[in-house]
RNA sequence: UGUCCCAUGGUGUAAUGGUAACACAGCAGAUUUUGGUUCUGUCGUUUCAAGUUCGAGUCUUGAUGGGACAACCA
């Protein structure tokens, strides 16, 4: 291995890098390999990217491989559904692995294990009921009891694990555990639970089994199985390292390392599968792909990018403190990334007319708008122009502060690629809105360019309104009002922390044509308003689009 | 009154006993046909105490604060 690129290396590098160099370095692994492990009981979410990230991404820079497997222990929660979405959701974010595994791939091997365990007098038949294995579990501050069966000869324990398999008892009526220390100050080394007997069908092995391995078992085996060098979970499983080592040790089988990493909260939302699941099937959300939701499918149908999603991963780097990354470094990662590739183009969310009444009547010209200024490459599109225009409702005020560079009576501002125009009047409803604005247009600015070279400080976006299209437009806001949600008030739970705001539909917004063939997931710039992503639900006669993110927006915060 | 993990600007993440740094956010300015982008400048950091050492963010001990653990979940 070398040695000398890497210490001549400045660049900053996480402990799990750290780790990996120096493992590689001494020569304890010759390649790494790693492994993701979803459990296929619910959808991925963002913590999942940023473990993935982590685990794809360290294989990837120091050539080793990823395995996806799936941690299918438990048959009554697990389900193919979750299975296809998170195969899907990994591809989608950029990522293939090298295997495909499944924990009951290894029941077979896990059960010849645990007879191994049985015979080396580390592993017993329990009969003791759910509530005196917990009763004699001791607490965390003071020991627990041994089970009465602890010392049954290994004969009967192989017979009696034996006749587990076969059926031969009642769910709860008999586990497996190791016998490790009832005293240990690890509740995890109290003797765990190895197997559990579940009368209930896999998703992939069916009715094969009646008993199912724990994860602690399974786990670390299956890492072990697969040669997998660097087992890379969350801070959580730290305290089960000891029996993760315990197993890989009495079993005497390859020994596989686990190391645990924070993982990733974000503000105003929730990040755990079992929340989430209830948000999704009390109604709070649409489903597990409602675009507020911080799912991986949610992210997507808003219109997220797997580029933005992976930057992000790499901003906020990977330590073991806890952490709360604030959501808008996600935005931050989209723009980034949106900001280069999306194309522009112009749309009014809050339309109020715009007549300018020195523009001929039944006059249409075409003008010239560039559909990147980020990339040239992109080219220009043309656009109508005419003498009544859609506006965005916020660039028209009656009383403008000084500061205000848009539509204010008197005020000359630009609209974007077409004239500059002079505010003259407005017309409201009974109720005093704004629902027209007129105004008057130099005819030798064409195209917004002012051959006298008098600077003009607003610029505007609109649309024709004699040829534009409709659409739906949903915005979204957080979807809890609280940075912390998980943290309620007493006798509150994260529900009463929902945002009762958190999308708005907009109908009736107006668009520009070239927007007609637009499809699912297409992504746009919506000048001045921000990233819009196409929404699932639509179609050519009922445009729907989803706002992904706003652009910063340094007048907001001014006022 | 247990065991384990963690503690660096507002938020994250580096610094491997030798000048505390980077990103984002904030603030100020420049540029701009998006109040976007881009560019420049700027603000601001080692939880506390003792110890080891020529020298400590880093090592030791203690304290404080935060987190994890008492599913036949993962």
């Amino acid at each position: 291995m070398e040695t000398n690129t890497v210490t001549t290396d400045r660049e900053q590098k996480n402990f799990l890098e750290q780790i990996i160099e120096n493992d590689l370095q001494s020569g304890k692994v010759s390649a790494i390999q790693t492994r993701f492990p979803p459990e296929p009981n619910g959808y991925l979410h963002i913590g999942h990217a940023k473990s993935i990230c982590i685990n794809f991404g360290l294989a990837k820079k120091y050539g080793g491989k990823t395995n996806l497997r799936f941690d299918d222990t438990n048959p009554v929660k697990e389900d193919t559904e979750y299975v296809d979405s998170i195969k899907e959701d990994i591809h989608w974010l950029g990522f293939d692995w090298a295997g495909e595994y499944y924990a009951s791939d290894y029941f077979e091997q896990l059960y010849s294990w645990a007879c191994e365990l049985i015979k080396k007098g580390l592993a017993y038949v329990d009969d003791q009921t759910l509530e005196q294995i917990r009763e004699n579990r001791g607490t965390v501050q003071t020991p627990g009891k041994n089970s009465p069966y602890r010392d049954r000869s290994i004969e009967d324990n192989l017979r009696l694990f034996k006749e587990m398999r076969e059926g031969k008892y009642k769910d709860g009526e008999k586990t497996l555990r190791a016998k490790i220390d009832m005293a240990h100050p690890n509740m995890n080394m109290r003797d765990p639970i190895m197997y559990r007997i579940i009368h209930a069908s896999h998703h992939r092995t069916g009715d094969k089994w009646c008993i199912y391995p724990m994860y602690d078992y399974a786990h670390g085996e299956s890492d072990s199985i697969e040669k997998v060098t660097h087992s890379i979970c969350t801070l959580e499983f730290d305290i089960h390292r000891p029996l993760y080592d315990w197993f890989i040790k009495s079993l005497e089988i390859y020994p596989s390392h686990q190391y645990e990493f924070a993982r990733l909260n974000i503000t105003n939302t929730v990040m755990s599968k079992r929340k989430l699941l209830q948000l999704v099937k009390e109604g709070y959300v649409a489903g597990w792909d409602d675009p507020r939701m911080p799912t991986i499918c949610g992210f997507r149908r808003r219109g997220y990018t797997p580029e933005s999603i992976r930057r992000f991963c790499e901003d906020i780097g990977v330590a073991k403190r806890d952490n709360l990354i604030d959501y808008s470094r996600l935005e931050n990662s989209l723009r980034d990334d949106l900001n280069k590739r999306a194309n522009r183009v112009m749309a009014v969310l809050h339309p109020i007319k715009l007549i300018i009444d020195n523009y001929p009547t039944n006059q249409t010209e075409e003008l010239e708008a560039v559909n990147n200024p980020e990339d040239e490459s992109k080219g220009k599109r043309k656009i109508t122009f005419s003498n009544t225009l859609y506006i965005e409702q916020d660039d028209f005020m009656e009383n403008a502060p000084k500061k205000y560079f848009r539509m204010t009576i008197g005020q000359e501002v630009r609209l974007r690629y077409a004239y500059i125009v002079k505010c003259t009047s407005c017309e409201k409803d009974e109720q005093g809105n704004v629902t027209t604005v007129h105004c008057e247009y130099d005819p030798l600015t064409r195209g917004g360019d002012t051959p006298d070279g008098r600077k003009i400080k607003g610029t505007i976006h609109w649309v024709d309104a004699n040829n534009c299209i409709d659409a739906k437009v949903n915005i979204f806001d957080r979807l809890f009002l609280t940075e912390k949600p998980d943290e309620a008030e007493e006798g509150k739970t994260f529900l009463d922390n929902l945002n009762p705001n958190s999308l708005t539909v907009l109908e009736g917004c107006k668009l520009e044509k070239s927007l007609k063939d637009a499809k699912p997931l297409d992504k746009f710039q919506f000048e001045r308003l921000g990233y819009f992503s196409v929404d699932y639900d639509s179609r050519e006669d009922n445009l729907i689009f989803n706002r992904t993110a706003t652009l910063k927006d340094s007048w907001t915060k001014q006022k």
